[in-house]
DNA sequence: TTGAATTGTGCAATCGATTGTCTTATTATT
DNA sequence: AATAATAAGACAATCGATTGCACAATTCAA
């Protein structure tokens, strides 16, 4: 069992018989140290096995090189991807990441703000919880300037900047191709209306329908948390009605997995009796069978955006431009909804 | 825009016109300040909005109540759901997470170790990367004593406590599942044999052979990455052989899908002409069609014995105890194998 | 009443790296 | 040769919270 075996600068300083601002300056590269210093001090941080100690550092220079992320949960797919994206570009640019799940509660979101508050993070990357309908505890960070972006599920009462995929095109082209395909009573099943992205799917959904002069019946448009067990909720109100719908246009993939599922059950025929459209192309969706039509959206190229545009604020201050981001989706035709 | 609000306890020791110690002390809550001191401060603190500076207060004490996560990929189901695990209890009991992903290259992970390290993390809890041969970054760790332990993927070279799930079951149970399912020929595709996982269950897989006196043909063991590309090179190879298996235990779930997806291609049927069952319950493991008999594993139930273990060396420093804590683990029966 | 014990606070050093300012040595300029 | 300019490095304060020790005020025992 080694002894603590912590080296600081000034353990090398000793040993060079310099001071420790001279080594401090030298392992810096600053400019005025020459340069035959600057190896002897490199060499001597080798030899005695120097690792910097990132709080001191942070705490004199009161900046951390760590950006905190906030995500309702790590184990949803476009997230963990969301995150891959955020840390690969932060890592490159030589940040650390911080990762708090607020498990779609807004008390846990606001431990998590506390968290990264405490840890004094340069800047925050989130995704608001499904639950939260106060969002006050983010002034712990606008008050006090910490930079702030938002992805997916953003609020408007919220004035930050934003990365979205576009979800109003990706409402209106699920609805648009499951109209194509000649159906004509087509459900949607929303999420909560408090959050845009669900806000647009159903109005893109709507555009479309209005748009082929669809009359859109009050009662196939259902909200819903949008989870495995409301899914089958839904499926089952839609499905077991007297005048059932032809298509169904499901919030979110999970859901749309409800539907298939129940639809197995009770033997309805996906997509001859009613087609099936999801949104996230989550990683089971392609494997279902019927294979699930999807919008596609990349979480990895939301958390690289996101990242982008936090840095850009962290590094330049360039006051609130507030930017929103708007990234493509796309259709990924499937089984679902007839293809062969 | 309001001004750097940055409140210390030295705002609320000059407000109260006390002494910063004072302040410290009430905070903490130590016996040697009056309830009246303390009160009186908790207030202004409150009042003033004062937030604890952490970096300053870990560089005093050198502990930074924060763990750090090493993890091959955040995207994988089962590492996501170890994170879960992890943050779950560490937080609980007061602690913070950094997570690093190694992307299963061994230069990343040197790198996640110098992060963390540099972030002087109290502990550490890793499953090494899959292309890692050598593991000599660790030592930053247990050369000055901080606690490290790994789970799922461990190697005996490093000599630290450890969390796995019964993997040597695991791969029993699938091979006499298949046994008990008729099957003669049983091939098994296996992972990097410098993995324990993947050793163990080749052993476990090779020990049920012998149980029930099965000839093993070394033809019927390979060896592979396990990723979706492979899985297919593997499908092809044993599948397209003049004397194919009646039954393939995949090394994972990835594999046992790129089997089942291949097999449909060519229209070979799963479960009569060939059995599959895969390791780890993925996500989508159960939408399959068929669906996939695997060897459940419950990455939450590791992430939280991981943290469970490393907690207890933290704060008991009760020396190198170096347990290795086996999980349970069970077999799903589903259609891959023939259950209707 | 006096010395001892107890209680409540303040002082100042400390953690390790950074940085503004000062000092000394060296080189350039006229 | 004398002065200015530059280069290289040292000193000491600083970031904010913690903590060993000192000290004053109060209480208690004899």
């Amino acid at each position: 069992m080694k002894n603590e075996n912590n080296v600081t600068i000034h353990d090398i300083a000793k040993a060079l018989n310099i001071s420790g601002s001279t080594v401090s300056r030298a392992l810096n590269d600053n400019a005025r140290i020459s340069e035959k210093t600057k190896k002897a001090v490199k060499d001597m941080a080798k030899q005695l096995g120097y690792q910097p100690n990132a709080l001191a550092s942070n705490l004199r220079t009161s900046c951390t090189n760590t950006i905190g992320v906030i995500i309702p949960r790590i184990s949803r797919y476009f997230f963990s991807s969301a995150i891959t994206g955020i840390e690969e570009l932060a890592r490159e640019k030589g940040y650390n990441v911080i990762i708090c799940q607020s498990n779609d509660l807004e008390e846990r979101e606001s431990d998590c703000v506390q968290t990264l508050f405490a840890s004094r993070v340069d800047g925050v990357i989130s995704s608001v919880a499904l639950k939260a309908e106060n969002y006050d505890h983010y002034k712990t960070f606008t008050n006090r300037n910490i930079p702030l972006v938002f992805f997916d599920r953003v609020v408007d009462e919220l004035e930050t900047s934003k990365v979205v995929v576009d979800d109003f095109k990706g409402g209106f082209i699920a609805a648009e191709h499951l109209i194509s395909k000649g159906c004509k009573r087509i459900a949607h099943i929303s999420g909560p209306q408090h959050l845009n992205i669900y806000i647009n799917r159903l109005q893109g959904f709507l555009k479309a329908m209005r748009k082929h002069h669809i009359v859109v019946n009050e009662e196939l448009i259902i909200e819903s948390p949008l989870t495995r067990e409301d899914g089958l909720r839904c499926a089952k109100t839609l499905l077991e009605s007297d005048n059932p719908p032809d298509a169904i246009f499901a919030g979110n993939d999970t859901t749309a997995l409800s539907i298939i599922l129940y639809a197995k059950e009770k033997g309805i025929k996906i997509p001859e009796e009613v087609a099936v459209v999801g949104f996230s192309n989550e990683p089971f969706s392609e494997y279902l069978s019927p294979s699930l039509t999807t919008v596609e959206q990349s979480g990895f190229d939301v958390g690289t955006k996101a990242t982008e545009l936090l840095l850009d604020i962290i590094q330049n201050k360039t006051g609130n431009k507030q930017e929103t981001i708007v990234l493509p989706v796309n259709l990924i035709e499937r089984e679902s909804s007839g293809k062969k």
